[in-house]
DNA sequence: TATGAATGAGGATTCATTCAT
DNA sequence: TATGAATGAATCCTCATTCAT
């Protein structure tokens, strides 16, 4: 596949996924131009197809690249020991805020691949997609400690309420550092304000 | 504008209107093709370009046209003197129901053209989103009565999770559907299902 | 398939014909560019593939053009009353020298077609020709008076022989007329030397 | 020239000569790829550049290396001293079929440089061949005992004849052979059919 | 108004050839 | 000598948009 492109020195592996994630995130797959992310990456235009076979062989290596980086930047590292889902959510926004620091474009991409249309590569990426989704779910909430919870609410239902709250306030956060560059995010803040969700989960919804 | 177009008969608008809609559902923006449109509304090229000044006229002009069907079948008969937000809360999922059974591939538009990418219309399309958003927030959300929720929580915040949990069950419910037919979908099911979070929320949250 | 070409003013039609029959000619269908084509037929580069396909597709339909012609100009006009089969053999002679002489290009295109490697169009044309070949044969070949023969020998062999001395024949025409002009062409001269192998033919295989 | 490669071991060049023998032979002049030769020969792309100009160079260096060998195992083998057409004629397929048992690629690359149309080698492979023709014409039937043949025919015609027929029967049975392996062909039955036509030539034209 | 033929800039991809090592 | 990464001109093809009728 890519073996040719892994061969490269970093300096320039990180030119071209640089330049190719920045280009598929600002105009998606079909709409990016080759040419465009060879002048950016400073590469010539038989370089590109040298190292990978098609625009779409491109894009599915930056996808495999960057899953890689959020499994071993995310996934990885939360602590499987603690079964509180508040805890462990406060732990994973806190991985997130870490990741978005060191990657700030890779979020960017991923979200692009989620929705992107492009039929070519639409079934390749729903069946990646799907993998991760369905891994990460299993992963990430199977073994909750479904004690803490009110005898009087169901408790997985609870559990979906706290899985939508976090994943409304991170849109919510994104949608506003949109506007905002990476240095003026005051991640102290947002992670105050997580705090105060945390509370209010605990007391409503923990015994 | 499209004021050649709103002098079409309204059956000829519709046609027009279907193709285009179902094209852009299936390929998005960019990878949508024009000719696909005009064979499957039966009318001639140069007709398309005649009523519509280019194809992101076009399409911003469904966005308009979904907007305001959404505006008019959705917001418009929401009411506004129940103040409620689990009550309001329901009937919206009602409305929309209502909104799915009989514009099925409205919801499917307005979902591509939220994450369409191509930067030819990313601009437009974002500052309409914003607009729209930020209005039926204020509108849906405004006016909420605030004094049923309990006195120890913060009710804003509670109301933020109210609505995230109200989104995410949206779309766990139409992840759920993608694989269905419009006639498969159980809607008693889903309110039922809704009910349960209903309930949940109000013993957790309200007085 | 080709009916958007089909609707185009004959004379258009024919620039573009004899500018691709040209174009393949000299250089095979791998090696010959569209470019030239469409320069050389004085037409744009998206006409070419509105009017075709692709190129294989402009290839082939150049290819059915010239077998029609061949058939309308040639097999059709071949007096199937005439058993004796070097009497037809002459008759052949004559109608392909009046094909030369009204479409000198014809023959050199069906025979870079036949001889054609590019993967691309190899498949399709061996079918063509292979029905083309055995439609042939059967209707010029299947109804000779093999009674005219001596009974010493094997009319089927003799026949055999026959058809390739006219083939032989005739490639010794071509290679000998490759350096001249359609113009200095002395048909009668061929025609006559012709008429000695037919002779020959007669005084040796018949009683 | 190719002097460089002919420095190279005998082992080495066999691999050459035979990977771009194949390719060539299965794609054609322009259609073959360089990539696929180095692979199969296993040498790097750069080495084919160093033993060869370029990708035309290789392909007449193997026009004339095809060349001498059948030079060498047929011109050079007949026997000048049987001066009977007919005899000679039965020796040269004799040879012919030695030469393919032992090199069964060379003559699929002679026929297929005879007929190649790209433009870049016609020229060259044009010149080579008439070159060819007319000498191997001039040897093998530049020296035949014309009074052999009945006084009441030309002799010289029926020379053509003759040759003719040795060509278009070395054609049927290639076309025959087209779908079989070498192994599955029937060699002694060729020649057997061969010694029929040469029994009805000998018993027509001789007198 | 309506048509559909015509356009050409732009896009992805190929591949013989070069060249630094 | 030998390598294989790098190149970029050339190629086929697409498609929104225009325009004469």
């Amino acid at each position: 596949m890519s073996s040719k492109f892994l061969k490269l020195n970093p300096e320039k592996q990180d030119r071209i996924v640089n330049a190719a994630i920045k280009e598929f995130v600002q105009k998606g797959f079909k709409n990016a131009s080759t040419d465009e992310i060879v002048k950016e990456a400073n590469i010539s235009k038989g370089s590109l197809f040298y190292y990978f076979k098609d625009k779409k062989g491109l894009f599915l290596y930056l996808y495999d690249y960057c899953s890689e980086i959020v499994m071993n930047e995310f996934f990885a590292k939360i602590d499987l020991n603690e079964h509180d889902i508040l805890k462990r959510f406060r732990e994973m926004l806190l991985l997130k805020i870490e990741l978005i620091k060191r990657y700030p474009e890779i979020f960017e991409f991923m979200k692009v691949a989620y929705f992107e249309d492009a039929a070519e590569v639409k079934s390749d990426l729903e069946r990646r997609n799907k993998e991760m989704i369905t891994r990460s779910y299993q992963e990430l909430f199977g073994d909750i400690d479904l004690s803490k919870f009110r005898e009087d609410i169901d408790a997985k239902r609870a559990v979906n309420i706290i899985i939508w709250t976090m994943e409304g306030f991170s849109s919510q956060q994104q949608e506003k550092a949109k506007s905002l560059s990476l240095n003026d995010l005051d991640f102290d803040e947002i992670l105050a304000e997580m705090d105060h969700y945390i509370d209010l989960l605990k007391k409503c919804f923990y015994k």
